[in-house]
DNA sequence: TGATAGTCAATATC
DNA sequence: GATATTGACTATCA
């Protein structure tokens, strides 16, 4: 029994702004509040409880007669002591709860306070970050004012204009972002890639800058170093001064408080030492890199191009950051920028002229040759601008134990995966990430040019390389000498739960493994002392992970890129507001899941339907009806979109609450919440991952209603509003999978159903789609002659080009890919198959692909598919039609010559019928009638019964031995109604007779009996769910030992008993496109036992699940005993049932 | 390697 | 032309 309401929970007392900042402590700290209640009940239960006993004990003199006669008390002092014990017990508890409420309190305070100061950061950081907006404009005010008091200098210093003029050209060219100039002279800012680049040369840069260096006064430093500065890598005078150089050109930008004469000296100073020291270089090997490649991009070289690279860093990062808004706008900054900056690194390194040309590969592409070296002297300066909180992906790499480095390209996986996807790594980005900001810069730069800009987000093609990490330092192996590497899995493994980072993420971020060691790690992790150095790595990164508070939201964020690749196709996810700066990419923290959790499970307490969040109108509706953007006509999970929701839900709970339950916690955390940070609120996902029930089928009648009333069809509504194609719509609408059976991923579309029907404005929004489209096509036709008709209308209209314009343009529409058509016959024998083995092996795939004289891959695709739609077609609360996998492999094994056999039956059955034929019954050979498989199937109604035309057999089986005859085509039928009978046959003693044809293909394994193949389990483990309010966690765990709660796909949570009582009271599905003619054939010949399930278009499939279901009660004694918290969904729809 | 969920898009059907 | 079906594919997980 839990003490019941959360309403009569008083709020805590420091229920303020700042306690809201820590929603997890909150929960916790009132789970404890709760137990604590609970537990004083519970004391002073017994306390009265004692008190009873003792007055009974003694106004009664009530005794019971022992075995020797004799009358004896009742013991009530024992018992009073036991209650008695119980109390203090109990008191105790509270008291340890009470502890830990105060604790809490404690480190909430505490916390609280940190959190501030990182909310302060983080606003300065804002701050910042919207100074740098302009960053370019700035940059290039900048190089303008420094030529501007060059001249001045110049022209007061030296009359000789004409060189101060000249040094100013070259070092515009050399050393600054190189910027194109238009016709007028005008900068446009766009990199000048075209300009031969002999332009300039290095001689005359030379001369030019020995001119200016008589000229211009020097730094005594300067003078007396260059030199030496070109040979050592860590000259003495250089480092500090560019350091300085880059505080300075830093505090440019955030203050603006530094003279400018005083930074354009430092400039000027700067740039002509640089480019001194490079002719220096280049005269004393014009191709230092042909010969000794590493020592040129190793040392004197990039000793030059570090400090520009400095100097240039903090631009990236800055930019980086910025990126991480995915504003285009600022995108296109980054680009920018990243172009001039490439174009720099062309125009400062001599390489780029004549002979040297390929010097600058190791610098552009620092990957194979000359990683190692890019990266030691690289990991140097760039190591320290690294994002700190994934400094340990690239832990930190003291100058001495460089050496020691030995990773090829030094990436840093982690690092990339933060950056927004169009920053992923691509190759570029993978091997560079590590390499200075100008090579990451070059890396972008390379990046956008070959590819659009809307390819940001194609999945493909920011699919991580194989992380290859920094080895560990012996200084760390030294400061993890000895771990607990129990203790850190299991800290991991929450983590990697409660946030739901896939193991693969982790893997290949965190640890630089696949995702199967990290399966490995994490389920048998060695203790300390008896891991090899290697393999104590992956344990250190692990506890540097644990360590920083950061990584794990970083790597959050990076997972979420599945969120961005779709939802960006609406520019939904982009418009996230900011405020993300790199360190912190928003994703929905702990706090903020529990906090909608908590909310949207109030709300659903007080609606019977529909979660909260969607019982309002679709925040779209506040916009402007047409407006230009095209954007999904439901929000697609854009927060800002969704804190009006939360609002509006807000206020819906206020007026509709029957129960007029007061602010609770909750709702005044959501308030708070709300308040305090109108943008951190779940996106689509998180409302599906935070919505407990949802009628799927009552969302999807109402919208067919919807689009039928007002004829609007699936194609525009699928595109406009879920983003989804219309075969993908038409699926949703006629088989809405049961919300508890939906993944968070399928829930999204559900969710936008929601949105969109309560919103006020949607069909007409729809029907201005509708008709914008269709003009659009009116006039395409006129002027176009349908030239260009792709794909009839189908990417053609705003809303689909909008989506799909992700298709880069190069390269002409690819013609149609042509589906494979099974022909009838080919279908039968993969039904066939099937029902003979759903999980068919290799050997057998490619037995069928030959005898089908298809590919492995389509048999492989069909299996797959017919295994998924079957379990789809199952009703809800039903067992599905496949059996689970056998775990072992033993599932009965798949009989070529059976197959051939059964499938010239049916062969036989469909001439047959073709030939009008059908009435004649057929015999089956004598042997069927042994083979109880064979039976079953003849029972059901599979094959035919009675005497056989032997003259056709005879043919078909000439048929067969010559390969099949699939070109047939005849009547339609469906397999799923006999494969259960062939799982349900008990002791079959099949395949004995296999053998002669394509035998050694097939694998005979030892068999089992049908019973066994169903009661085993799915070898599939439940995976980590994803998304699910980690409160509900707590829950589950206490109601999954009771069995009644199960995962599905690793992402949502069934309730049995929901979903009990859902089949059972609730739903009834009816499905508005009846499968029956599909499954005729065979129900007649059906069996089993109908429970009058009233479900009418599903009649076929109750008999069929109830048959199974009957048959495998017996099999769930056996699971029964199994003390398997999760159980498979199948054997839970079973229970259920 | 192989399983599942989700989806697209070609094709079939109404 | 709208909708349903279905082969193919990606992503993710164990």
């Amino acid at each position: 029994m839990q003490p019941t309401a959360t309403a009569s929970i008083p709020p805590p007392a420091d229920m303020d702004l700042q306690a809201m900042q820590s929603m997890d402590w909150l929960f916790k700290k009132e789970r404890i509040y709760l137990l604590a209640q609970f537990w004083q009940q519970r004391a002073t239960l017994a306390e009265k409880e004692v008190t009873t006993l003792k007055e009974q004990l003694a106004g009664t003199n009530v005794g019971y007669e022992t075995k020797d006669g004799n009358m004896e008390k009742p013991n009530f002092e024992s018992e009073i002591a036991a209650k008695d014990k119980e109390i203090t017990h109990l008191l105790e508890e509270v008291q340890r709860l009470q502890l830990s409420i105060t604790k809490l309190q404690e480190s909430s305070m505490s916390q609280i306070s940190r959190l501030e100061d990182e909310l302060e950061q983080k606003r300065q950081h804002i701050v910042r970050l919207e100074n740098r907006i302009d960053l370019q404009r700035d940059y290039e005010d900048l190089k303008r004012e420094i030529g501007i008091l060059r001249s001045v200098n110049f022209s007061t210093n030296n009359p000789e204009s004409k060189s101060a003029e000249f040094l100013e050209r070259a070092r515009s060219e050399a050393s600054e972002p190189p910027v194109t100039q238009d016709n007028e002279g005008k900068e446009t800012g766009i990199p000048n890639f075209g300009r031969p680049e002999s332009d300039l040369t290095d001689e005359r840069i030379a001369h030019i800058l020995n001119e200016a260096s008589h000229i211009q006064m020097k730094t005594p430093c300067e003078d007396s170093h260059s030199n030496e500065d070109s040979k050592s890598p860590h000259g003495q005078c250089s480092s500090p001064f560019s350091r300085e150089l880059q505080k300075q050109k830093l505090k440019k930008y955030e203050n603006d408080d530094i003279p400018q004469e005083k930074v354009v000296k430092i400039y000027q100073e700067e740039l002509a030492k640089l480019m001194g020291k490079r002719i220096e270089d280049f005269r004393r090997d014009p191709f230092p890199g042909m010969f000794f490649p590493h020592l040129f991009s190793g040392a004197s070289m990039d000793r030059t191009q570090e400090e520009i690279r400095m100097a240039l860093d903090a631009y990236h990062r800055e930019l980086a950051k910025l990126n991480q808004c995915q504003n285009p706008a600022q995108m296109t900054n980054l680009g920018l920028l990243a172009l001039q900056q490439q174009a720099l690194v062309h125009h400062h390194n001599p390489s780029v002229n004549g002979g040297a040309q390929d010097l600058s590969l190791p610098k552009d592409k620092p990957k194979m040759v000359n990683g190692i070296e890019d990266k030691e002297k690289d990991c140097d300066d760039s190591v320290k601008h690294s994002g700190s909180a994934f400094s340990l992906v690239r832990p930190k790499i003291e100058p001495g134990t460089q050496s020691q480095t030995t990773s090829s390209t030094a990436s840093s996986p982690l690092s990339n995966s933060i950056l927004p996807p169009a920053m992923t790594p691509t190759d570029d980005f993978a091997t560079s990430a590590a390499a200075s900001p100008l090579q990451r810069m070059a890396s972008i730069t390379n990046s956008l040019i070959s590819q659009p800009p809307s390819h940001q987000h194609h999945p493909t093609s920011q699919r991580p390389l194989k992380a290859v990490l920094p080895p560990i330092t012996q200084q760390q192996f030294d400061m993890y000498n000895n771990l607990n590497t129990e203790d850190i899995v299991k800290k991991v493994k929450e983590q990697l739960s409660q946030y739901s980072i896939s193991q693969r993420l982790f893997g290949e971020n965190v640890l630089g493994l696949s995702q199967g060691s990290v399966s490995d790690l994490l389920a048998r992790p060695k203790p300390w002392h008896m891991l090899t150095q290697k393999g104590r790595e992956p344990f250190i990164r692990m506890k540097m992970f644990l360590e920083d508070d950061n990584a794990v939201h970083k790597l959050v964020a990076s997972q979420y890129k599945i969120a961005p690749e779709k939802l960006m196709r609406t520019g939904g996810y982009g418009g996230t507001p900011c405020g993300t700066p790199l360190g912190k990419p928003m994703p929905p923290t702990q706090k903020m899941l529990s906090e909608a959790a908590g909310f949207l499970n109030k709300m659903q307490e007080n609606q019977n339907l529909l979660p909260p969040s969607l019982q309002m109108v679709s925040p779209q509706s506040q916009m402007p009806p047409g407006h230009g953007q095209p954007m999904l006509l439901t929000p697609p999970g854009i927060p800002p979109q969704h804190t009006i929701s939360l609002q509006q839900s807000d206020h819906h709970m206020k007026k509709s609450s029957p129960h007029g339950i007061p602010h609770s916690p909750l709702s005044q955390h959501q308030n708070n919440l709300r308040n305090l940070n109108p943008h951190i609120s779940p996106s689509v996902y998180e409302m599906a991952a935070l919505t407990q029930d949802l009628d799927t089928q009552v969302i999807t009648t109402k919208i067919k209603e919807a689009l039928l009333a007002n004829n609007i069809g699936q194609k525009i509504f699928g595109e406009a509003v879920l983003g989804l194609s219309q075969g993908s719509v038409s699926e949703l609408l006629s088989k809405p999978k049961p919300w508890h059976m939906l993944s968070i991923k399928g829930r999204e579309p559900f969710i936008r159903m929601q949105l969109w029907l309560n919103d006020t404005h949607n069909i007409e929004r729809l029907q201005l789609l509708k008709n914008e489209r269709r003009e659009a096509n009116k006039r395409r036709r006129s002027t176009g002659a349908g030239a260009h008709d792709n794909s009839s209308d189908t990417s053609s209209n705003d809303t689909s080009e909008f989506y799909h314009s992700n298709s880069p343009g190069p390269g002409p529409p690819s013609a149609k890919k042509q589906r494979v058509l099974f022909s009838e016959e080919q279908k039968e024998a993969l039904r066939l198959a099937f029902a003979l083995d759903p999980y068919p092996n290799v050997a057998t795939i490619e037995f069928l692909a030959t005898e089908l004289g298809l590919s492995s891959r389509t048999i492989t695709n069909w299996f797959h598919n017919h295994r998924m739609r079957l379990k789809q077609q199952a009703p809800h609360g039903m067992p599905t039609d496949v059996p689970p996998r056998d775990q072992s492999g033993n599932q009965a094994p798949f009989d070529p010559v059976q197959f051939r056999l059964l499938l010239n039956q049916r062969l036989l059955e469909l001439s047959k019928e073709r030939m009008g034929l059908s009435g004649i019954p057929l015999p089956y050979p004598p042997y069927l009638s042994t083979n109880p498989n064979l039976a079953a199937l003849i029972g059901r109604g599979l094959l035919p019964s009675g005497d056989m035309d032997l003259s056709m057999l005879g043919s078909v089986v000439k048929e067969q031995m010559s390969g099949l005859d699939l070109s047939m085509t005849s009547l339609k039928r469906e397999p799923d109604d006999f494969e259960d009978d062939v799982e349900s046959n008990v002791g079959s003693e099949d395949s004995n007779m296999s053998g002669s044809l394509h035998g050694g293909d097939v694998k005979h394994e030892p068999k089992e009996t049908p019973l066994a193949q169903i009661a085993r389990s799915s070898r599939r483990k439940p995976a980590a769910p994803q998304w699910v309010n980690p409160e509900w966690q707590d829950e589950k765990e206490k109601q999954s030992s009771a069995g009644n709660e199960v995962i599905i796909n690793g992402v949502c949570v069934m309730q049995t008993e929901d979903y009990g009582r859902r089949s059972s009271e609730e739903t009834v599905r009816v499905e508005p496109t009846p499968v029956m003619d599909r499954f005729e054939d065979d129900q007649s010949d059906t069996s089993s036992v109908n429970n009058d399930n009233d479900n009418d278009a599903r009649v076929e499939h109750c008999e069929k699940d109830n048959e199974e279901d009957n048959k495998n009660s017996e099999f769930d004694n056996v699971h029964d005993d199994s003390d398997k918290p999760i159980k498979h969904e199948n054997e839970d729809e079973r229970w259920d049932y």
